[in-house]
DNA sequence: TGTTGTGAATCTCTTCACAGCT
DNA sequence: AGCTGTGAAGAGATTCACAACA
């Protein structure tokens, strides 16, 4: 049906409608939404075709309905439970940045296997040992998995999530996560992106 | 030239060289690159040709040589400087992450508004205060920032990076940031990734 | 045999362009 | 006039397939 990129897309545009819709704007046109998603207003016009809602030649879009179509499709009626792996400076900062943000999809636990960082609570999330891991998944039916972890654990961090039925995971560690067929892995690999910019930085000095 | 995304390729073919170079492997064949790269050997094949490099029939590629031949690619000779600016858990996982790991691509200074946070020495990288941004990346000649800083202040940081010639942005931030565009912006979105992994969990339990 | 290097084919994504609407 | 919705065209990236080779 939709594809990666036109989800990816549409969380986008979701987190723009919310600034929209807070700033009291009850209508876009959608060379406005590509203005703010640095896009072009085609691309936004095919990307919102995937959900019903439609737009009117004179107002543009509902902003209230766009939302309410986005969630129908981004989110789970029931909602998603997330697990974090590893909290480190990485794991502390995603935490922080997710907590109460999406009513949908939450943080329920996070896993360390440093016992001084365990038994606390950051960030309204608890914290847990790792050993515990598996049984919290497979308890709380956790489907997706953030492994925020060094490199060296991030394997045997990814097995145990999905042998306990994690569906997807979000690898932060710079390293190819082996996993069964049926799971989905999004890797953040922050060095090639860094890699990235410099590399352009530099061509764009050269080039034109 | 090389496409955007053979760039952000090749950076990943380094660090898997890298570990193959470390575990005594002196020569890699297409199809085994492409199995740790999470790709197909003809797309390996293809990344390769940007570079010089050629490969043997009878034993692949060498590795020694790949590595050398993308760090020609992706290295500036001369070396190029980044800053990051907020030092909160995100900066620090970035600063600890990168520290040394790069003898051409190092992160030279790190800014932070918050007094307390200045004048100290992160993972041996000096802390300076915001005001002296600008005069420092223009003194340390910084091509490229990272910004670690919340949403609200990323828009007059990027404004100041640019100002004093920054050419690369690397934008954790999730606001879309306006700049000149001779200036090449990289966002990495964290949100965006949760919850596409989270949709595509869910598709992969319905689907197929 | 099994691999590389690469033209050609294919597939996917994006943009164009315009009918239909208000 | 200026927008949406969308078929069709275009651009770009990936994969195929095979000649050349060791």
């Amino acid at each position: 049906m939709a594809s990666d990129k036109t989800i990816g897309r549409l969380s986008r545009y979701r987190r723009i409608l919310y600034s929209l819709q807070a700033s009291g704007k009850a209508n876009v046109y959608s060379h406005e939404l590509a203005r703010l998603a640095r896009g072009t207003a085609a691309q936004v016009r095919r990307d919102l075709m995937v959900l019903g809602c439609t737009g009117s030649p004179t107002h543009g879009y509902d902003v209230d309905c766009l939302i309410e179509s986005v969630a129908q499709v981004l989110d789970a009626p029931e909602g998603q439970r997330v697990a974090l792996v590893g909290i480190g400076n990485l794991g502390r900062a995603v935490l922080a940045y997710f907590v109460g943000r999406r009513p949908k999809l939450s943080i329920v636990a996070a896993f360390d296997k440093d016992p001084q960082k365990v038994e606390r609570v950051t960030h309204g999330c608890p914290c847990l040992p790792m050993d515990s891991l598996g049984k919290t998944i497979r308890e709380k039916c956790i489907e997706v998995g953030i492994i925020t972890v060094p490199a060296g654990a991030a394997q045997e961090v990814a097995d145990t999530l999905c042998e306990a039925g994690v569906m997807g995971l979000l690898n932060f560690a710079p390293v190819r996560l082996w996993v069964p067929s049926t799971v989905y892995v999004e890797d953040i690999d922050v060095t090639m992106s860094l890699e990235k910019v410099a590399f352009f930085a530099r061509q764009v000095k050269a080039g034109a």
